[in-house]
DNA sequence: AAAAAATTCAACCGCTTATTT
DNA sequence: AAAATAAGCGGTTGAATTTTT
């Protein structure tokens, strides 16, 4: 049953190429005994020929139970789009925000779906897809909202047997009501001003041509817009406003920024992911 | 129907970083 | 303190599979 597979041969004393069943087992078998890590007694304790090396490789990107199987979900795409503008080829930075998955998932879903030459396509996906999934956002947003004044419209039941019992003394009626209203309005236009905020501050698509959305390089999403959505589809990479290379292979460096994360502004703007029962960072 | 081209993804490699001795 | 070993990371590969011609 397992034997038939071309290259799963030995060299230098190593099985290499795929695992089989059996293979799998002994590992599976040699964890829940001594728990992760000691990857290069696996060989000497259970008789299993991998290096080290191959068994850890096997046990996180595979056998790990709390792994998630199926398909990458649009809210996962969105994330790993969003992260990746902000992180760049940091796969596993970015895998610590989905739960489930490895950074090597993450890095071969991102080099087939939205590695260079054939963005046009895939982007406009990806981006149809984005724009729905905030369009969603802020209906739900509104639905609460209406929900909430709903509520609270219903706490000040109107009697109409007699004007005496005023709400507020001093303030006329109609006036409060406008007020609260007012009130509403306010709030409602700065959740959602929150929400594109933060959904649009690091995109990395072409859908924004909003001119506040920066990234941290310097260019603009308007610049990568049009720099990627051209569909001539030349090759690699695009100079941006002569300070950050866009690619859609190897990304700016961004180690210079890493590391000043802890400032709030970066928690309170994801939090949203959190919101997606998301974990980040 | 079959062959060629394209895509996918598990697993590898080399290098870097962290831990142990 | 430093050498040795282990873990972790990101790029790359290529067999298997799927799609196109």
């Amino acid at each position: 049953m397992d034997g038939q597979f071309g290259w799963g041969r030995e060299e230098g004393g190593w099985r290499k190429g795929p695992w089989t069943a059996q293979e799998d087992k002994l590992l599976v078998e040699y964890v829940r005994q001594h728990g992760e890590g000691r990857w290069n007694s696996v060989a000497k304790l259970t008789g299993l020929k991998r290096s080290g090396k191959s068994c850890r490789l096997r046990w996180v990107n595979y056998l790990r139970p709390d792994l998630k199987r199926g398909k990458i979900t649009p809210q996962e795409e969105s994330v790993i789009l969003q992260l990746h503008a902000l992180w760049g080829n940091r796969w596993s930075t970015i895998a610590r925000s989905l739960p489930g998955r490895t950074d090597n998932e993450i890095k071969n879903y991102w080099r087939t779906h939205f590695k260079k030459a054939k963005p046009s396509k895939n982007v406009e996906r990806a981006r149809a897809r984005f724009l729905k999934q905030r369009r969603e956002m802020q209906s739900q947003l509104l639905l609460l909202q209406g929900q909430d004044q709903h509520r609270q419209e219903e706490e000040q039941p109107d009697h109409d047997d007699d004007g005496a019992s005023e709400a507020t003394p001093g303030v006329p009626l109609e006036e409060e009501e406008e007020q609260q209203q007012q009130q509403h309005e306010d709030l409602r236009m700065m959740l959602q001003q929150d929400m594109d905020d933060l959904l649009f501050q690091f995109c990395p698509m072409a859908s924004c041509t909003s001119s506040s959305c920066l990234l941290p390089g310097g260019g603009s999403c308007a610049s990568v817009v049009s720099a990627s959505a051209s569909e001539d589809g030349s090759s690699g990479d695009h100079q941006l406003d002569g300070a950050a290379t866009w690619g859609w292979g190897s990304l700016w460096n961004l180690d210079d920024v890493v590391d000043d994360v802890d400032g709030g502004a970066w928690d309170s703007s994801f939090s949203f992911l959190q919101d997606q029962g998301l974990a980040f960072y």
